[in-house]
RNA sequence: GGGGGAAUUCCCGAGCGGCCAAAGGGGGCAGACUGUAAAUCUGUUGUCACUGACUUCGGUGGUUCGAAUCCACCUUCCCCCA
């Protein structure tokens, strides 16, 4: 079986990845599947940059405003939808481009991992919390350790989130999530990407441009369209909650801190995020490199 | 004009004679990452010839075996009385 073509365009937030996919779409002829786990919201538009229609210049878009906010979302819910829109994609004779900066999700897909048919819960995970919070992160660890040495030597103790996640894989399946993650590996990739990694040659360029282009967003109106979310709900939302350029309002709108402390928090969240985005892209091949 | 308080490493801030290159937090830098990932977490952060040495705690002197810590004066800032 011959692997489905893909054009992938990663790289931190700010560098210029849609823009690029963009222009790759026109002269390949091209739709983009939006690789990013925010953009998938109705609403958040500004904080998100999403790609307006007129920078969209006609090429289709896929993934973007699929979801209300109040809906989770996660690796295996895009890794459902991409999936299924490459399969479109493809079978209409176009070159399918994933462009985003969810590195998780994108390796996730393109590296034909297969996930099983595993689903969370949401009770559990909670009693998994409320038990480390009483009894300690290590208590916790020690939990996963006795089920599953492996991954607790490899997940820090401190690591809730990720210690609850191995424990809750196990009693959910039986199965430990070792033993998961080796099955979900099995698989070969059906895809053939060619990723470009858009990076900046100084860490200074990137951080430049995300102080700009957070000035721009407050220009087009982010607080409007926070305010907005925000008294439909934003704040408990389990996954579009956590968006930057959204939570840093919530102390703002309560009340405890005025709007510059507010854009600043966004740059400097900005910041940290891409700089875990270089992290990540850093240490996956890529085929090609381009720098802002 | 009089009285009181404060000056600490990039920032905030603890320390109040030896255990202090100096807690903690922030920031910076580096890293991890398989179903919340724009999330979560880890390491590191005076200098060097780096299991040791050297220079730091507003400035200058002093007390002491020993000072970021005590004393004197100076500089700057804050508060109270006038």
């Amino acid at each position: 079986m011959t692997k489905i073509p893909l054009l992938v365009v990663v790289g931190p937030t700010a560098s210029g990845k849609s823009a690029y996919a963009i222009k790759k779409a026109i002269e390949l002829g091209g739709e983009i599947i939006s690789g990013d786990s925010m953009q998938i919201y109705r609403g958040m538009d500004i904080g998100t940059a999403k790609p307006s229609t007129e920078e969209m210049q006609g090429v289709p878009h896929h993934l973007i405003d699929i979801a209300n906010i109040e809906e989770p979302f996660s690796a295996a819910r895009f890794l459902e939808l991409a999936s299924g829109a490459i399969a479109d994609i493809s079978s209409h004779g176009k070159l399918p481009i994933i462009a985003g900066g969810t590195g998780l999700y994108i390796d996730t897909l393109i590296s034909g991992t297969q996930l099983s048919a595993t689903a969370d819960d949401p009770i559990l995970r909670e009693s998994l919390f409320r038990y480390a919070e009483e009894n300690g992160a290590s208590a916790l660890h020690s939990r996963l350790a006795k089920v599953d040495p492996e991954a607790a030597k490899t997940i820090h103790p401190n690591n809730i989130k990720r210690v609850a996640r191995a424990i809750e894989i196990y009693e959910l399946t039986g199965e430990t999530k070792t033993e998961l993650d080796k099955k979900s590996k099995q698989g070969e990739s059906i895809y053939a990407p060619h990723t470009v990694y858009i990076q900046p040659k100084e860490r200074e360029t990137i951080y430049e441009r995300i102080d700009k282009r957070v000035e721009v967003m407050f220009s087009l109106g982010l607080e409007a369209e926070v305010k907005s979310l925000y008294e439909k709900g934003l704040k408990e939302t389990p996954t579009a909650s956590q968006a930057i350029g959204y939570k840093e309002f919530y102390p703002y709108f309560e009340g405890f801190c005025d709007i510059q402390a507010v854009k600043e928090a966004i740059c400097l969240n900005t910041r940290h995020y891409a700089k875990r985005q270089l992290t990540w892209f850093n240490r996956k091949p890529a085929d090609e490199i381009i720098y802002i």
